[in-house]
DNA sequence: CCTTACCGGACGCTTACCTCA
DNA sequence: GTTGAGGTAAGCGTCCGGTAA
């Protein structure tokens, strides 16, 4: 949905909503938790004094037209209690005053209200710096960065919540790349293991090998299937419930890390 | 004590604008 | 002068925790 300037002039375009908005709340599937946990736990002291005021007009023209915010303000929804809070709250007339005549005039700012505001290099070193303090702000934080930086409180918000989630990319950025890395060296490792369990198949059948091991004396071929017998005490594996008689099986030294151990019973129940 | 409604903050996603190659 | 890509301020919807009734 495109707006005109003229359109956004005349303030309609905030009053619209979108409808063929997307669902945003669908959770990322590979959410990392990068961040620090965000503070919850702020109190409402100053709780949100500009609330209501559409932050893309003049706080001038917002505090004259309350009650045709977007939909999604909370003016909206506003009450008896919310009313006396704001009190409470205290508007600070005079950062209004200061938000409305900031660098510019009247007409200039009517002129600009729709273009982007580009914030100056102290400023973002000034939120920089701030940032790296506290990812968040509380209330009077943004209030007082707000002034000292000569911004609205909701662009000083606006700017935090950007720089946390371009910190967050960043990082899963930085993980991904970790990740990628773990992923070739297990690959590596594995095709090394791989061709090493293959070069000791290969050494196991030569007859050096056989020559070098001390002869299973205690060891008796299976005539129907050519395996070797070996007294049940002496395996791991014929912890059988009853008593059975000596079986077959493949004495294969490295069976045992190859293929999992079977009961001799159905070993030998091919033949 | 429990429930409910409301509010504000945070976040994800998106748009719109600006800058620069 | 035009254009496309990238950066970023800002809007919107949603979730969640705190709080008061």
């Amino acid at each position: 949905m495109m707006f005109t300037e003229k359109d956004q002039d005349l303030g309609l375009s905030l009053s619209m909503s979108f409808s063929e908005k997307k669902n945003s709340s669908n959770p990322s599937s590979l959410y990392l938790n990068l961040m620090p946990s965000s503070d919850r736990s702020l109190g409402g002291e100053t709780r949100s004094f500009l609330k209501g005021i559409d932050v893309n007009r003049l706080p001038c023209a917002a505090e004259e037209e309350v009650g045709v915010s977007s939909p999604n303000s909370t003016i909206s929804s506003i009450s008896g209690k919310r009313s006396e809070r704001e009190n409470d709250g205290g508007i600070d007339e005079l950062d209004i005053e200061r938000a409305c005549s900031r660098g510019t005039s009247d007409e200039e700012d009517a002129e600009n209200a729709r273009k982007k505001l580009r914030l100056s290099k102290d400023q973002s070193a000034i939120l920089e710096e701030s940032f790296k303090e506290h990812n968040t702000l509380n209330p009077k934080q943004k209030q007082a960065l707000a002034k000292r930086l000569g911004l609205r409180p909701r662009q000083v918000e606006v700017w935090f919540q950007n720089r946390r989630a371009r910190t967050k990319l960043k990082q899963t950025e930085v993980d991904c790349e970790y990740l990628k890395r773990c992923y070739e060296n297990l690959t590596e490792e594995n095709r090394r293991l791989q061709k090493e369990v293959q070069e000791l198949r290969a050494l196991k059948l030569s007859p050096q090998f056989y020559m070098q091991m001390t002869p299973p004396t205690t060891l008796t071929m299976c005539p129907s299937c050519e395996h070797v017998a070996v007294p049940s005490a002496r395996t791991t594996t014929v912890q059988l419930a009853r008593p059975v008689e000596p079986r077959a099986i493949t004495f294969n030294p490295w069976a045992a890390s190859a293929v999992p151990h079977r009961p001799f019973d159905t070993l030998h129940s091919r033949s």
